[in-house]
DNA sequence: AAGTGGTCTAGACCACGTT
DNA sequence: ACGTGGTCTAGACCACTTC
């Protein structure tokens, strides 16, 4: 008996909650008898199942034991590449376009996106992403220049702000916001569609401890599909 | 010297990325070298930085060593609860409503979608999702009853396809592919809506081993936001 | 009070990929 | 060949929560 890794561990519990061995809402054995069982150290059960748990499948709770989830919330992961990248994955050219660059006060509804102070003067970039010519995304940006001091140095002319960003800007989270919504009239304009189109919208707020670096709007083309897989 | 958590080691490595001690693309310290700089054992060192690695922002490799991401694909994760479940939590009622449910030769894009023979009969089943009384999301589903045997002892006149399946089928895997979509004629009609209008859709495919139990179509309601943070 | 998971240690061997 | 991360072990102490 060797090799008991915690891979083929997280296999036959996740076969044993399949098969309805352990069903759901009931507890399992514990760490200690799980080890006995599978003739292993407590760490490997742990590991094993502390990422099952990560992924929703189990719920644990101390002194209360492991038990099947009954509402397995469903984790997905969305993988959120640099458009560059995900065009060029396809096979595709990637091309890019700046379309506008203005330093103007931010519009009220940005700025409490932003938790900035109305009013207050931004960056605002719009620009286009293009897959073998074709227009692939509308972005429509605001940068906060407080929290980014050298972003007017910034050659948005030729590089994306996206990816001038990730590589001048530290950053400490974010968060993402999925819809979809009409065409605007500048959507339209920059995709080349008719307003109203239904579009796949994502907004995307990035910050550095409490500052908000970045909001910016993606407007897709018509077509796009966002995969993932549990 | 005491309690060098992974946490504190994980803070101190972001910190050092984000402040730029450790550049984009260089190389960091050995997990050996950090643990003796750390005091700590290297199990604590593999996994503060093993967890950072699946998060995207450092990439590992063997021999290789560490080095900060050059290219972090933002890596988001999707809570996908029930339905009924995401209605209550935001305090407001949950109703739910079969609409329809036949056993017939399914159309042939929902067969390619399954991996199924062409024509083959499914049990088809449409419903709607409510939220204080108004339309929430409009459910068409597709169930193969081959890998479902007791699928037409299942009462969807009173529970939903989602929370039935759940409770009754053992899931292995699955995908999910986000889109925007104008509502169709049917999706008009149930959800109360003009033709057209911009819907957030979600299509779902589930499946057990190899075969596919269940492709879902979910259009969600105008307004609708999934949202995620990073 | 006691049981359960959460974390850490010191050491070991192995797998992989660079050299 | 050799250095790096990947994993496992046996033991320990701690934190939380239920009883």
């Amino acid at each position: 008996m060797s090799h008991t890794s915690y891979r083929t561990i997280q296999t036959e519990v996740l076969r044993r909650i399949r098969t309805r061995v352990w069903q759901p809402g009931q507890i399992i054995p514990s760490e200690v008898d799980l080890a006995v069982e599978f003739n292993c150290a407590r760490a490997t059960i742990n590991r094993a199942l502390r990422e099952l748990a990560e992924t929703g499948i189990i719920d644990r709770r101390r002194k209360a034991g492991t038990r099947v989830s009954l509402n397995p919330v469903r984790k997905a992961t969305l993988d959120i590449p640099m458009t560059r990248i995900e065009i060029e994955a396809r096979g595709l050219t990637y091309g890019y376009k700046m379309l506008a660059k203005n330093n103007i006060p931010a519009p009220e509804d940005v700025t409490v996106r932003m938790n900035l102070v109305p009013l207050q003067p931004l960056l605002h970039v719009k620009c286009l992403h293009l897959a073998d010519g074709k227009p692939h995304v509308f972005e429509d940006r605001w940068i906060n220049p407080n929290a980014v001091s050298n972003v007017f140095t910034a050659p948005f002319e030729t590089v994306s702000p996206n990816e001038w960003l990730l590589q001048n800007v530290p950053i400490s989270g974010g968060d993402i916001v999925l819809t979809a919504e009409p065409a605007t009239v500048g959507d339209a304009a920059a995709l080349g569609i008719p307003k109203g189109t239904a579009l796949f919208v994502a907004e995307r707020r990035t910050f550095i401890g409490t500052d908000t670096i970045t909001f910016v709007r993606l407007a897709y083309a018509p077509g796009y599909r966002m995969t993932t897989h549990i």
